[in-house]
DNA sequence: ATCAAAACGGATGCTGCCTCCGTATGCATC
DNA sequence: GATGCATACGGAGGCAGCATCCGTTTTGAT
């Protein structure tokens, strides 16, 4: 009765039902209208007040945040599967590929998550996911670099801007072949070139 | 008396007065506060209502538009000092540098570039100026080709999209340290390595 | 000086943000 | 079940910005 005692009552239903409607809404609006959609829309949908929203996701961030979490499991299966296969080149690439996806499943997302990757402000709730991804991005290069496979010069940090880079242009509606100009143009510049010589 | 003819009559006075005003605190309303500054009081820090600046101006693309105009005197001089220089591969350099100050002039500039430089609206008053980038961006990365210094693979367009993905990173406010890490990356992904076998 | 066209700008309606505070709800206790 | 109290709710409201309408003023031409 240690975690139970802090609390000392049972929590109340109402709470857990509002933030999952309002998490599922909200889901709802940032893939269809991106990450500036009216707040007020989506709290009237969920069918609560604009403060209930205000109450459970003080801020914006915030709300993104709790909705990300509950998107990043597709993250983290992904990485189950990455690490199945040996080449850690191959890794790295799925690896960048997933990250991309998942900065462009809002339109406008690559914004706030760049934001909250800059600043030291521990309050942003974007923050912490953002380190994460870095942390993980620089294993990934550093396996790859051990094989010989990547520019010795390359950082986690920078692949991560990359991807973010291209999740962004993603969302502004760009078609998918220059994006795919852009993903190769890339490559080529984080891969090792093979010293055949 | 055939181009005066059309008009008929002599511009009032207080147009071009307003026109004027209106562009030179758009500009510092843009510096200090990016894209998304409030029109309103832009408006009213000229000494105009608001109406005026929507029959002067009447999207704010088109106030964007008509700013950068006047800053692209600045771009055009550089391209002056470019071409100076015999090597075409600094060219580009310079060149794409030289664009990724002027994408960076304005916080939140990168945004309504991209949605123009997609879309084929012919109304929209970024597209015209866009284009003209991209093609310049072509010219100079023929150029480079054809001295073996780039890649066969890369277009104008793609490095365009870079420059754009490297302003808008600097515009969300990231040091700039990583920024030129990016730059670097990039530059080894279009760069031909010399075939010094 | 007069006139008509052209431009002006205040007022206005709208949407979205965010907060305050009176009210309702749900859990615990009896 | 009924009661009490903490907790959560939500409508109302203040604020800021956008974009437009329309009565008024300015301006150039005659």
């Amino acid at each position: 009765m240690s975690a139970g005692e802090l609390r000392g009552r049972k929590p109340r239903a109402d709470v857990q039902r509002n933030r999952a409607a309002l998490l599922e809404t909200a889901q709802r609006h940032f893939l269809e209208h991106g990450v500036g959609t009216s707040l007020e829309a989506v709290a009237k949908e969920a069918g609560v007040g604009p403060a209930t929203l205000y109450r459970h996701f003080p801020t914006r961030e915030a709300l993104l945040a709790a909705v990300l979490q509950t998107r990043s499991e597709e993250l983290v299966a992904r990485q189950a599967d990455i690490e199945q296969l040996g080449d850690p080149a191959e890794a790295l690439e799925q690896w960048l590929r997933a990250m991309e996806e998942y900065f462009s499943a809002f339109s406008g997302l690559p914004d706030p998550l760049m934001a909250a990757a800059r600043a030291q402000e521990p309050d942003n709730p974007l923050t912490i996911p953002c380190d994460i991804l870095i942390s993980a991005t620089d294993q990934y290069v550093r396996a790859a670099q051990l094989a010989g496979r990547v520019r010795a010069s390359v950082r986690g940090h920078d692949l991560f801007l990359a991807a973010c880079s291209v999740a962004w242009i993603k969302g502004t509606g760009t078609e998918e072949e220059p994006l795919d100009r852009l993903r190769t143009l890339i490559a080529s510049g984080y891969r090792q070139q093979d010293t055949q010589a």
